[in-house]
RNA sequence: GGCCCGAUGGCGGAGUGGUUACGCAGAGGACUGCAAAUCCUUGCACGCCGGUUCGAUUCCGGCUCGGGCCUCCA
């Protein structure tokens, strides 16, 4: 599942990650912290659980933007007896014995889904990061109670200074994707039917990370087309310096849209280059991306066509150019003779 | 029910208190043996109702619609 992961992020363009800690082998470190969160009294143990104790934290709730009482007053589900508060949330869970669980100070069981990754980022990271990341579904509670739990645990330092949240991708005339509707198109899909993974980058990039995605095969057309011009007019120049455009609208909160739509004005070949690099767009030869890995049958049927042309035999010209339409192969006649391009 | 976010032309999408992008698709023209590509020209919008303002797509309020979350699981 991992290495499906890593194959789909690698056709998309995203750079593999330098680190990719696995919850199961950072138990130690949970632990570890949960200890000290009970220690410093924002938790406590009840009923074989461990719990962090959310009133004990008078920031709780920022992130969030909700009070205490609305939270309460829109619970759909029952509290568990054993919290002090019924917004307490659990560090460590007891597990029975069918269940996988680890040996703690509390007794076998495993840890709480928050406090895994407050222990992992202490871990691997260090007390405040620069940006924490996610989908728009994990501000609450999932975020909350991170932050929570490390600022409690480092005395106040905050987790992270900036918060990164992506709106949705859904599929046109749907609700949002997800596994247990059944309306989703893999990226290993996509690129099953043939299309290009920087075509797929180009699509996603084109909507806001916290705007909603609505995906359909009209907007992969459309980066499609899009994304040839850019070729043809970025051609094979070396990459240069970047417009100014492009990376303004990358600082501004990483606007893409705005980004790709000044793409279109660039007329130096160097400069599109290097601003399509900062997309992570624009970094395959034009001959790679309209041909693929070229194919010698038709530089052949091409010869083919332009002799009949020279001898004005058009009919026979345009059978050829007719046979290769029909496999998706389109001709282009220029002053330096014919190219081709799949289409 | 509570809280949060969004609503821009055929489609995607930026942005703004007054002249509003850009791309895709469409239409017309140039070019071409015919096409394709390219270039030129061109039509098309700011959900609804109020308010503030000289003026609102932009600010405020309400409504409608869409999306997310409301501590079960991760």
């Amino acid at each position: 599942y991992e290495r499906h992961y890593l194959e789909d992020m690698g056709a998309l363009g995203v750079a593999p990650p330098t680190l990719a800690p696995k919850a199961t082998g950072n138990v130690a470190e949970m632990v570890a912290m949960i200890t000290r969160l009970i220690e410093s009294g924002n938790a406590y143990e009840a009923d074989g659980h461990v719990l962090f104790h959310v009133p004990s934290d008078p920031h709780y709730g920022a992130l969030g933007r909700r009070d205490r009482d609305a939270m309460i007053a829109g619970a759909r589900v029952e509290v568990a007896s054993y919290k002090k508060d019924p917004a307490d949330f659990v560090l460590w869970k007891p597990s029975q014995a069918e269940v996988i669980g680890w040996d703690s100070p509390w007794g076998r069981g495993r840890p709480g889904w928050h406090i895994e990754c407050s222990a992992m980022i202490e871990a691997h990271l260090g007390r405040t990061i620069d940006i924490h990341g996610g989908g728009l579904d994990l501000i609450f509670p999932h975020h909350e109670n991170e932050m929570a739990q490390s600022r409690c645990a480092h005395g106040g330092a905050p987790l992270a200074r900036y918060w990164v949240h992506n709106g949705f991708l859904s599929m046109a005339g749907s609700e949002k994707m997800s596994k247990s509707l059944g309306n989703v198109v893999t990226v290993g899909e996509l690129l099953e039917q043939g299309h290009k993974g920087e075509v797929l980058r180009f699509a996603l990039l084109s909507a806001h990370y916290r705007q909603p995605l609505e995906w359909s095969e009209a907007l992969v057309a459309q980066s499609k087309a899009t994304l040839d011009r850019l070729y043809r007019s970025a051609g094979d120049a070396e990459a240069g310096e970047a417009d100014e455009g492009v990376v303004g609208a990358l600082a501004d909160d990483l606007n893409t849209p705005l980004a790709l739509s000044r793409l279109s004005a660039i007329e130096d070949p160097a400069a599109l280059k290097a601003s399509g690099a900062l997309l992570g767009l624009l970094g395959q030869s034009s001959g790679s991306w309209f041909q693929g890995a070229g194919d010698l049958r038709i530089d052949e049927l091409v010869q083919a066509r332009s002799r009949a042309k020279r001898e004005r035999n058009f009919a026979e010209a345009d059978r050829i150019r007719e046979e290769l339409a029909a496999e998706g192969v389109v001709l282009e006649d220029g002053p330096a003779g014919t190219i081709w391009r799949r289409a």
